[in-house]
This record gives C-alpha cells, sequence and structure tokens, in this order.
DNA sequence: AAGATCAGCAACCGCCTGACC
DNA sequence: TGGTCAGGCGGTTGCTGATCT
C-alpha cells in the first residue's frame, strides 16, 4: 500500500496546517448533529477543505468532547510508563486504557518528557550518581501543559472550555450510522435522518475506552487482540515504582477502587 | 533588548489492515 | 480472488513561544 489516500490526493484543494477556529466549529457542529458515519464524506458535507484524515485527526486528537487536556499528574505518568513498558509503543492501547487522553497527546509527552527521563534514570543509576532534576520542568513557566495550544475554540457540547478540568464523559455526540461495519453516509440528509430518528439521538461507545483486557488471556502475557493480563499490568506498575519510587497503585487510602484500577484493570 | 536555544504540541506522512465489490 | 477504498496507527516534522545568554 502506501498510497495516498484518494482523499488526500485529488487535485480538489485540500487545506493543511493549522485549524482555524472556524474549521474547528464546522466538524464540531457537524458531528455533533450528524456523528461520526464517514470520515472521507464528512468535508464535503461539513464545507471544510480538509481530507478526512486530517477531520478524523483533529477529532479524536483535540475536539473529542471525553479529551481532558492540561498537564499529566503524577498518576498519569507513572502508568504511562508502566503502559509502556508493558505495551511497547502502542499509543493507542495505552491511550485507551488512560481515559481522556489521546494517543497523539501520550506519544507526544512520552517523547518530550519521559524517554528522557528515563534516560536520565538510567545514567544516573549507571553512573551511581545523585539524581538530577528533569531538565524539562525548567521551562514553560509552571510547567502546565503549555497552554500554547489554542483551547478547543467551539465545541458546541460543552460548557466554556476549561483546560485543567476534565471534560465530561462522552456523551452527547451522536453516531448516526455509526453502528459498527456501517458504510458510508454519502449525503447529509441521510445522516440527518438517522441522528433524528426517534426524537433523540442515541449516543454509542464511539468515545468509549477499547474493550476491556481479556479475562482469559494467561498471567504473563499481552493478548493479541491488544488485552492485557490484569497481574502482568501490575506486575509492570510495580516495575514503574521500582523506577520512580514508590506510588500507591489505587491513590486510595481507604482501599476502595480508584480511577485508575476502574480503568486501567478493568 | 535581541538573538539563540529548546520544549511542547499540532498535524502531516507513510504504512498496515480490514471491509467491500 | 484480487483490487480498491477507508479507517487507524506510529513515526516524524515544523511551528510557536518561553527561557536563556
Amino acid at each position: 500500500m502506501g498510497r495516498a489516500h484518494p482523499c488526500c490526493s485529488e487535485e480538489k484543494k485540500v487545506r493543511k496546517g493549522l485549524w482555524s477556529p472556524e474549521e474547528d466549529e464546522r466538524l464540531a457542529t457537524h458531528i455533533a448533529r450528524f456523528g461520526v458515519s464517514c470520515w472521507s464524506s464528512i468535508p464535503e458535507i461539513a464545507g471544510l477543505q480538509r481530507c478526512g484524515k486530517s477531520c478524523r485527526l483533529r477529532w479524536m486528537n483535540y475536539l473529542r468532547p471525553d479529551l481532558k487536556r492540561g498537564r499529566f499528574s503524577q498518576q498519569e505518568e507513572d502508568h504511562i510508563i508502566a503502559l509502556h513498558k508493558a505495551l511497547g509503543n502502542s499509543w493507542s492501547q495505552i491511550a485507551a486504557r488512560l481515559p481522556g487522553r489521546s494517543d497523539n497527546e501520550i506519544k507526544n509527552f512520552w517523547n518530550a518528557r519521559l524517554r528522557k527521563k528515563l534516560r536520565q534514570k538510567e545514567a544516573s543509576s549507571t553512573a551511581g550518581g545523585k539524581l538530577e532534576p528533569a531538565a524539562s520542568h525548567r521551562r514553560r513557566g509552571g510547567g502546565e501543559d503549555g497552554g500554547t495550544h489554542p483551547a478547543a475554540i467551539f465545541n458546541p457540547l460543552l460548557p466554556a472550555p476549561d483546560q485543567d478540568r476534565p471534560r465530561p464523559a462522552a456523551a452527547g455526540y451522536v453516531a448516526a450510522g455509526a453502528a459498527a461495519g456501517s458504510s458510508c453516509v454519502n449525503d447529509s440528509s441521510a445522516a440527518a435522518a438517522a441522528a433524528t430518528s426517534g426524537g433523540s439521538v442515541l449516543v454509542t461507545a464511539a468515545a468509549e475506552p477499547v474493550a476491556a483486557p481479556s479475562p482469559a488471556s494467561t498471567a504473563s502475557a499481552c493478548t493479541e487482540a491488544g488485552g492485557c493480563d490484569d497481574g502482568f499490568l501490575r506486575a509492570m506498575v510495580d516495575d514503574a515504582s521500582f523506577l520512580f519510587g514508590d506510588f500507591d497503585l489505587d491513590g486510595n487510602q481507604d482501599g476502595s477502587t480508584s480511577f485508575w484500577e476502574s480503568h486501567v484493570f478493568s
């Protein structure tokens, strides 16, 4: 394969580069009304001069209502390390276990911060020297997620953007014709009909975390489907605490099920 | 104060895979 | 059964802006 996608290779004008607020609004509005039916048809229907892949990327990494933005917490960081150890560079699988984070975000975070941190850790352990503070904390006043990117300027389904607050769970955007395997809906009326049939709009699991790891897997490996055994992942988390100092898996003193347990080890 | 440096991030690119015809 | 198409993923690039010199 490797050929260019038809939607991207056609002569018709396809915008590239950063998305404008107007484009965000168009895309978000379109998906709010019609859902994600067929990415390749969305640009035309929504009046965007983008290719479908670009729309999908923008939605998945930026406009999705269930995305939380802001810096990664120490707990998230630890879990990324553990999951990376277990899953390798399967960013989408890692992202599936970190609700509210996109694979791109995690990948960037890893490349920018954690890889460096791990290297430092290794270097310091081999040299037996003292740990140096992570150099990257030096910049970006306050160490926030940067805040340099424009906020998700428009999302009809969300309250005013608040980058540090987790967004509500993915509810509210429709998935007209988005049942698995559904074919493209190439005209907006069909999508609209699907979206509005019955008067209410059904929200599907389009932004739902991936299916839980297979409980039937053996104790020491990830399944081909991407699910990892709980014991295996726990071992990985333990390993991360070895690397980065102890952290409580549950994060709860009272022993109740934590956010992380319920998501990562569900 | 201005240029250099660098971290952070959005988005593109190329490839793979599965569905459909 | 092979070709085409679309979705998805990981790697990489380039821009922006904060910080340093």
